[in-house]
DNA sequence: AATTGTATTTTTGTATACAATATATAAAAA
DNA sequence: TTTTTATATATTGTATACAAAAATACAATT
């Protein structure tokens, strides 16, 4: 068995670093981002910055407009509703190939995702279980076996976006649909699993589609 | 009313130019890109090849090993496979939205993709089938409204590359489907229109997943 | 003949440099 | 004052330059 070092370039670690700062906010939404000075902040050129932006654009995070610069992307509610409904499809799909892959192991483990919530989910700590639900579904991604499934990255963080700006489903009403989905799993019963996420997204984007009437 | 101009980097276009040579096979599976040479080639610098590179692995089309270079992407049955899977259900949503704000023009428009092709399928230009083939997908996903939808790139390359590998089915096969889901579509009814959207991709999965088992 | 070690050449990854464009500021005209 | 024009400054996009790593060629050793 050999151990497999990791190289990561700077262009890597700088897109690893700037996706941190957007997501907790520290570049806010809209915010011009001046390459000179966040490569400075970062101690590095501006050149594997470039690579790190591309990376970023094609996750959506930023919006790259010729020979203005680039722009932390704006919360577009539209954008966000539109990217729940594609995530219950991919999502759904997940389910259903994981539902038929799923082992003891597996199962175990998504329960323990959740368990330090069951007492009294009302009183979650907001930040740690948006992280479990986060690893929940990238967890069922990598159970389903579909490469590809696992390494879509881009609409993974329109969720977080979401969660931060309280515009979401919280723990008193998720907490349950997750366990659901997790009972479906361990049946392997890949039709309630495929419905049930299905659901839980589609949920989560009629909350989106309130909010933007209201406004 | 102002006249945009669109105004492409040297990336953008080296991205399209180097995209273009893949899916001819120009730069074959599996090559090394020596990016020196390639930026001689195009007439630019290294520069913007490197945002180029980035664009073409997001869509996985290219790999980049750290310290070691780029290198085109090898046609991996499973991950065709998987891709199909995925684009199964990303544009059964599509069809399904689609059926639902399609207009007569619209609709028009992708009989028109087609009729060239009425008279005798098996006759079919394969380079020009592939291309009406590409149009309808893509202008499903502009139909369905869904913002995300349209703008996700990553999965379509998968399909041009396996048409010119032969790994698919043809117009003998696939006119048909392709007018029954137009069909389908014309008559607003969403659910036929994703479940014979989906059939369509399941088809062509199934055809891959054979040709997986023979070798 | 196969393997190891070393020198040479390529090639990559990053920094710096420079030209083109956009933005901000100041001066002139309405 | 407001608007327009001219000038200065800042920022982007690209090319060039250089250091570090990898690939290659080839000699020395087993």
């Amino acid at each position: 068995m050999t151990v497999q070092i990791e190289y990561y370039d700077l262009s890597f670690q700088a897109y690893r670093k700037i996706k941190s700062m957007i997501l907790e906010d520290i570049l806010p939404p809209g915010k011009k981002i001046i390459q000179e000075k966040l490569a400075e902040e970062l101690g590095i050129s501006r050149m594997p910055l470039h690579k790190a932006f591309q990376m970023l654009e094609s996750e959506f995070l930023v919006e790259h407009v010729p020979r203005k610069g680039i722009f932390v992307k704006e919360v577009d509610l539209q954008e966000i509703a539109d990217a729940f409904e594609c995530r219950a499809a991919i999502e759904g799909l997940a389910a259903r190939k994981a539902a038929e892959n799923i082992t003891t192991q597996e199962i175990q483990f998504l329960y323990t995702l959740f368990s330090p919530f069951a007492s009294d989910p009302g009183k979650a700590d907001l930040a740690r279980y948006q992280e479990a639900d986060t690893a929940f579904h990238n967890s069922i991604m990598q159970i389903s076996g579909n490469i590809i499934l696992q390494k879509l990255e881009i609409l993974k963080n329109v969720i977080v976006r979401t969660y931060q700006r309280g515009l979401i489903r919280g723990p008193v009403e998720t907490y349950q649909e997750h366990l659901s989905i997790i009972d479906a799993l361990s049946r392997n019963d890949a039709e309630k699993s495929e419905m049930m996420m299905k659901e839980h997204f589609r949920k989560s984007r009629d909350r989106i589609i309130e909010r933007m009437k209201k406004k």
